[in-house]
RNA sequence: CGGGGUGUAGCGCAGCCUGGUAGCGCAUCUGCUUUGGGAGCAGAGGGUCGGCAGUUCGAAUCUGUCCACCCCGACCA
């Protein structure tokens, strides 16, 4: 892409509103505008960065066998009046009406749609179990909305829902989803740590929260330093097998947020004690029957009975995930990308667009790395070199080419990689070509 | 939902107390100079001062009311 056809609005100065680095540099670096209180657009840079996190999302949950749906975002009030929730759920509940006057929301979460396709659909155990997921726009009427699209009203979700014919069936289902979640956290370069959590308004008795550790983070969390060595990539995981062992490995090391944490119950001494900052990024939950009995989800059992599907739900903020990889990954120029959801891997900046010699190289560098399928950002801007170097950085892709006249005549240019802008390298250009990126 | 705050050009702000017909920096456009970390000079365009009502000869400024947005707390992916 080159930068002089992009929709790329990048800020010079700081808006008042954005309070916390994520949403400062969201603004700042072009990928999002607010609409409304919670509410955005997402602009192209932005976009291609939530597009790359639902594309890592999606393949690790295709990898555990679950299957993708697409749900309404407006649902009938009915199926929430089956469940129960309708009154419970309160005023995050953005409820409209159509011409009819026929009572609609917009969904917050999805439990009710599903159960009521599954119940529609599914009579034997012989189907058992599945595992349906979305990833799509929920609305949730904050009262606060607050840290641009860490908590915003309207956000992007992956959302699943496993049904299962009994309780030990239904943990194997959970424990994919637990270890799905680690996988998918850890390949957007981010250390995730599960942790017991409250059932809250979903309801159920097992449920974890995936915190993502970052300096900014919004609530304290105290954690054995041995989460840091953790790697969750590091393990050959066959969903189909009992994977037990591994949930009981990953969630024995002592974990808390400050809310639960207190130094008089924490188990650990001083020096083994990791005190850091965490933002929640995903929420699962095993609730058993609560809604396949109110709404009716049964299925024939081997001995001809009908009982009510044991069910669980997962949840993977992604558009809350865009705020948070930003939040730990950023310095004071701007955003450092990680390079599984960086929206192009490099950058090249000519810095004296108008001089032949600079602009044949970047021309040639441009188009021999998008020939190698290699997302390239060239900024051929008529822009000074101050000005290119500067946006580059905000704009934090993770490689920078920098092409100017002191090193051309040479066939040279300098390469770096952000967040080490003193360690440029200069190089041919055929070893910048040929190198892997 | 409780408490606090802010709305003036695309962005950041001053002006308001003490009413007299709107200004600064950045951005944008034009020209010249400059050219390796958000350039300099000269010029230009852009605002019904959040909306409505009132007080007044006259309202960005005073009064009332509504709206929007932000911050702190309680709640959440």
């Amino acid at each position: 892409m080159r930068l002089s056809k992009l929709f790329l609005p990048t800020l010079k100065e700081n808006p008042t509103e954005a309070q916390i680095p994520s949403h400062r540099l969201m603004l700042r670096a072009g990928m999002i505008r607010q609409s409304s209180a919670g509410i955005y657009t997402w602009l192209p840079l932005g976009c291609t960065v939530l597009k790359k996190i639902e594309t890592i999302v999606r393949e690790e949950m295709n990898q555990t066998g679950a299957q993708e749906v697409l749900m309404p975002t407006i649902q009938p009030a009915e199926i929430w009046k089956e469940s129960g929730r309708y009154n419970d759920y309160g005023k995050e509940m953005l409820r409209i009406s159509d011409r009819h006057k026929r009572e609609l929301l917009y969904g917050p979460t999805h439990e009710e749609v599903i159960t009521d396709v599954f119940r529609n659909t599914i009579k034997s155990y012989k189907d058992l179990p599945y595992n349906l997921y979305q990833i799509h726009w929920k609305f949730r009427d904050e009262v606060r909305p607050r840290f641009g699209v860490m908590r915003g009203r309207e956000f992007f979700m992956k959302d699943c829902y496993s049904f299962d014919i009994d309780k030990s069936s239904a943990k194997h289902s959970y424990n994919k989803m637990f270890m799905a979640y680690l996988r998918c956290y850890a390949r957007l370069g981010l250390k995730p740590i599960p942790m017991q959590a409250d059932t809250g308004a979903i309801g159920g008795d097992l449920s974890h929260e995936f915190i993502v550790l970052a300096d900014t983070g919004e609530s304290e969390v105290y954690c054995d330093v041995d989460w840091l060595k953790m790697d969750p990539l590091s393990l050959d995981i066959n969903y189909e097998n009992n994977l037990e062992q591994y949930v009981e490995e990953w969630t024995k090391l002592y974990a808390a947020t400050d809310n639960k944490h207190s130094s008089t119950n924490c188990p650990l001494p001083d020096s083994r004690l990791h005190k850091g900052r965490g933002i929640e990024v995903g929420h699962i939950f095993y609730f058993g029957t609560k809604y396949s009995e109110s709404m009716g989800a049964k299925v024939t059992n081997v001995n001809g009975l009908d009982i009510p599907v044991e069910m669980g739900s997962y949840g993977i903020g992604v558009s809350r995930l865009v705020g948070a990889i930003i939040e730990a990954n950023h310095d004071d120029a701007g955003i450092i990308w990680p390079d599984s959801v960086t929206p192009y891997k490099i950058g090249i900046i000519n810095i004296k667009y108008g001089d032949s010699k600079c602009d044949q190289m970047c021309e040639k560098i441009y188009k021999e790395l998008k020939n190698k399928n290699i997302e390239v950002l060239y900024d051929d801007r008529p822009e000074r070199a101050g000005v290119k170097f500067a946006n580059m950085d905000l704009i934090g892709l993770p490689w920078q080419i920098t092409v100017g006249p002191r090193n051309t005549k040479d066939g040279l240019v300098e390469l770096c990689r952000r967040g080490n802008n003193e360690q440029k390298i200069t190089l041919s250009i055929d070893s910048v070509l040929s190198r892997t990126y």
